[in-house]
RNA sequence: CGGGAUGUGGCUCAGUCUGGUAGAGCGCCUGGUUCGGGACCAGGAGACCGGAGGUUCAAAUCCUCUCAUCCCGACCA
């Protein structure tokens, strides 16, 4: 493609509204322009780009033995309405209706149509398993679209549900799945972590995120050194080394603590380390109020304590409630005397500890000296805190990192949540009816875009992967006055497009500098460059667009050396050019 | 949905406090000189200052309403 003749409009400067460099870059160099909130357009660039990066989850897709489909955006109300998700799924969910008034919605996600779609076609087991996907634009009315294509509005997703008739096919198809992801990031040039998830509320079964490892990710996630472990911070586990118990303490009194609202400000009024305090959190989970109690330097979690209550509905109490139930300002709640019905929950860590500081249940006061085996009525201590830095390896032991992640797959076995509500069923070997074992597996295509430059750039721009790169190279004429350098560059680019590779030739009448920055902006894998004095001397100057080292290659016998080189910049990648 | 901020040529911004009829850099067009890491000179095009209403002799600037975008938070198959 001759860029003179292209549409990969660069800018200088970084535009206004973007954060994080991913955004920035790809505003920059011309891939993607924003048409509103969270919707963007995918110019030619771009669009090369996703094309390549979804060829290859395809493929992986393919090779796993999923079958593609092109399931409809535009969904009926009445399919979402057998699930109940018509009312639960919230505001992110794009409805409308159409000019016979009846609802409709864009689909943020599938479920419902393929399961529709199966139930009306699969009736016995022998039709059994399948695997259906798509590569389709979503929609979700998120509430905050934010950091360009990292978390759009309108997005590109690959997504994958299959069908089983037992359990154990289940979950043959689910780690099959996984393993197709694991060689789709690895081909997509990606560092990336499968990491344990949590499987919310469906219960029962499990779950896999896969994180591409970036400071700039929105999820954290604890990993192992020494061994596999790896889970979202929602879900992470940690080993737990019950306390000898404390020594038997004073009595319980009350101290005035004027204005100490937070746990700091409690723990150096009192002159005790803020492990001593308990933080006593009010939550209502589906209408009933419940107390948590954890350690003053710890975080509740709350997907484990939603696991934990086997509640649908949690959240933090409003402030009106706190001072129903504790009689007092917020920051001043305990776990002795709360008014009306409440369930005292208490992190396992707090078990057996004694001479504690809580609050009063009275603004402007705490007590101390608490027990709180002997004074108070915890109803069960679980693990309902969030990991850190330095727990123990729920496996082997071993300090743990907490680092950042991109979730960009999502692997998930649904189980009978569908097939049940649709009744999606087929006849087993013994004729009996049977509900259909689900499980769903989704990649972020356009995301994965945003998250491999998150992870591969520098000041001068992308540096993409030669496997999703939109050109594989960048070729640059510095004709000046010498007429013998375009016709040489004519001729490489032909020789270039004879061996299958995309080259994105600059023959634009720029000056050097534009050139040599538009092509490191754009971050394509490998660059030539081609002038008067190269030429004369019979060679053309090759550069590693992720190392910046250069050589030079000979026009003679360009094909030989240009094919070593080529390997070589794959291999730096981690990638077997044979093999994608 | 709460909190904060910003809307001025294609892009990045100044001007707003203290009203007087719009400016810079980049980009674009023409000509010339340049030509291996974002050139220089000369000339030029391009903005009803997000929108509506109001105050005033006079509004980008002050007031009211409204729309849009971004950031923080809550939320998140």
């Amino acid at each position: 493609m001759r860029l003179s003749r292209y549409y990969a409009p660069t800018l200088k400067e970084d535009p206004a509204d973007a954060e994080i460099v991913s955004h920035k870059l790809l505003v920059r160099a011309g891939f993607i322009r924003q048409l509103t909130s969270g919707i963007y357009t995918f110019m030619p660039m771009g669009l090369r780009c996703l094309n390549k990066v979804a060829a290859i989850i395809k493929e992986e897709m393919d090779r796993a033995g999923a079958i593609q489909v092109h399931l409809p955006m535009v969904q009926p109300a009445e399919l979402w309405k057998e699930t109940g998700r018509w009312n639960i799924y919230g505001k992110e969910l794009l409805r409308f209706k159409d000019r016979k008034d009846s609802d409709y919605c864009l689909g943020p996600t599938h479920e419902e149509v393929v399961t529709h779609l199966v139930r009306g076609e699969v009736r016995s087991y022998r039709q059994l398993p399948l695997n259906l996907y798509q590569i389709q634009t979503k929609f979700r009315d998120e509430m905050r679209p934010r950091f360009g294509l990292m978390r759009c509005r309108e997005f590109v997703m690959k997504d994958a549900y299959s069908f089983d008739a037992d359990d154990t096919g289940a979950d043959s198809s689910y780690w099959s799945m996984y393993e197709a992801y694991g060689r789709a990031f690895s081909r997509l040039g990606l560092k990336f972590k499968a990491v344990e998830a949590d499987s919310g509320p469906i219960g029962g079964s499990f779950s896999h995120e896969f994180m591409v490892l970036a400071a700039t990710g929105e999820d954290t996630i604890a990993t192992c050194a020494a061994c596999d472990y790896a889970a979202n911070l929602e879900k992470a586990q940690f080993h737990f080394e019950p306390g000898v118990g404390g020594e038997p303490c004073p009595p319980l009194e009350t101290v005035a603590t004027p204005g100490t609202h937070t746990v700091a400000e409690v723990a150096a009024f009192l002159g005790v380390p803020a492990a001593r305090v308990v933080k006593t959190l009010l939550y209502e989970a589906d209408g009933h109020v419940v107390a948590v109690l954890v350690r003053g330097d710890r975080e509740v979690n709350e997907v484990k304590l939603k696991n934990f209550l086997g509640a649908t509905d949690l959240e933090l109490a409003a402030p009106e409630l706190v001072r129903l139930v504790s009689g007092a300002e917020v920051g001043f709640a305990g776990p002795l005397g709360l008014k009306g019905e409440v369930r005292l929950v208490a992190d396992q860590e707090l078990q057996g500890m004694t001479d504690l500081v809580a609050g009063a249940n009275q603004t402007d006061a705490h007590v101390r000296h608490l027990d709180l085996a002997r004074d108070a009525r915890v109803t069960q201590y679980a693990d309902l805190r969030t990991v850190v830095e330095g727990d123990l390896c729920p496996k082997c032991r071993t300090d743990m990192t907490l680092t950042r992640g991109i979730e960009v797959g999502h692997v998930f076995k649904l189980g009978l949540k569908y097939s049940k509500s649709m009744e999606a069923t087929f006849l087993d070997e013994a004729g009996q009816k049977q509900h259909l074992i689900m499980g769903c597996y989704g990649i972020g295509v356009s995301r994965i875009i945003a998250a491999a430059i998150e992870q591969n750039h520098d000041e001068h721009g992308i540096k993409f992967p030669p496997s999703i790169a939109p050109f594989e190279v960048g070729l640059i004429e510095l004709a000046g006055k010498d007429a013998a350098v375009p016709a040489a560059a004519a001729e490489l680019y032909e020789t270039l497009s004879g061996l299958g590779v995309e080259v994105l030739w600059d023959d634009r009448e720029e000056r050097p500098g534009v050139k040599f920055n538009d092509i490191d902006l754009f971050g394509l894998p490998i660059q030539l460059v081609i002038g008067g004095k190269g030429l004369a001397r019979g060679v053309v100057e090759a550069k590693d667009r992720r190392t910046g080292e250069k050589t030079e290659l000979p026009l003679a016998g360009f094909a030989g050396a240009f094919a070593a080189f080529r390997r070589q910049v794959w291999a730096g990648w981690g990638l077997d050019l044979e093999l994608v």
